[in-house]
DNA sequence: CCGACAACCTGTGAGC
DNA sequence: TGCTCACAGGTTGTCG
């Protein structure tokens, strides 16, 4: 489910009700996710929530001690709920807010596949092992043409895969991977170092529109995702190649292809992508 | 360095 | 209706 867009209008749905606040309690139900829920993480009560900042797909929670990090997996989900709210089979881990007696004060993670992660590290969370080797960030000042065209000289990968590759590019996932490259014009099997100067510029340019769109759309809504509070991302309805293969190409009429590439699905227009 | 593949899980939709 | 199968937004780790 959640690729950069989703976590980050997540990290926006929660921070203003996070930041300032002290947490009562970590209630976890099942700690089995990608990785064991730690005992460090069921310790955190008393601690204030300095910031909620955001490195790839990992949402990063500044308890001033240190961070909680979390992962949304493919399937997870995080939601401000009652205190009485019965948590349903896939509510695995609750952080509760303190004084707030009122409404919506337990955040609650929802995770169906398990492939989700709650971290607690004392250290800078960038030193982290999972977020060390994590490449650029696609929204940052750095990640322009230039540095793309850095990043695929002399791979003979395909673009694709290598902009689905975090230790190069950051929160691109399968579905803006495809929807980026039919808005730069370029086949997924292209191989990376073929691409000119003039197409990787095109390329950064439209994984970044691709990216902000979604923000702004409030994320992707396949299946059951919904932001902070509920809502649903309405960015699915606009697809404009991810999941319509047979359909027409909303610009050309050709018939929307599905291919495999290392193991995942990628669709793509054969008379738009070149 | 690369790609292929399995693994970790549950839910859903298609087809019979 | 009910069964089976393929497939799903991510990431790690192993192997050739």
């Amino acid at each position: 489910m959640p690729e950069l867009p989703e976590v980050e209008v997540t990290r926006r749905g929660i921070a203003p009700h996070l930041v300032g606040r002290t947490i009562a309690a970590v209630t976890v139900r099942e700690p089995r996710l990608r990785w064991r829920v730690s005992r460090a993480v069921r310790s955190l009560a008393g601690l204030t929530v300095r910031a909620v900042g955001r490195r790839g797909k990992y949402l990063l929670i500044d308890c001033g001690a240190g961070h909680l990090i979390v992962h949304l997996g493919m399937s997870g989900s995080l939601q401000w709920v009652d205190a009485q709210a019965q948590p349903g089979r896939h509510d695995h881990l609750d952080l509760v807010i303190a004084g707030g007696a009122g409404n919506r004060c337990v955040l609650r993670l929802r995770d169906p596949r398990r492939f989700g992660a709650v971290l607690w590290t004392a250290a800078a969370p960038s030193s982290h092992r999972l977020l060390r080797h994590l490449g650029v960030e696609p929204l940052s000042q750095r990640f322009d043409g230039a540095y793309l065209h850095a990043l695929v000289r002399e791979q003979r990968m395909a673009i694709k895969p290598l902009l689905m590759d975090a230790r190069r590019v950051v929160g691109v996932g399968n579905i803006y991977a495809s929807e980026s490259l039919y808005l730069a014009g370029i086949r997924p099997q292209t191989p990376a170092a073929k691409l000119s100067r003039a197409r990787t510029a095109r390329l950064a340019d439209a994984v970044r529109k691709t990216l902000r769109a979604a923000i702004r759309a409030g994320g992707s809504s396949l299946r059951d995702y919904v932001d902070g509070h509920g809502g649903l991302g309405c960015f699915q309805t606009r697809t404009r190649v991810y999941d319509r293969a047979g359909e027409p190409c909303r610009r050309c009429g050709a018939s929307i292809r599905r291919i495999v590439q290392n193991q995942r699905a990628t669709y793509y227009c054969p008379r738009c992508q070149r």
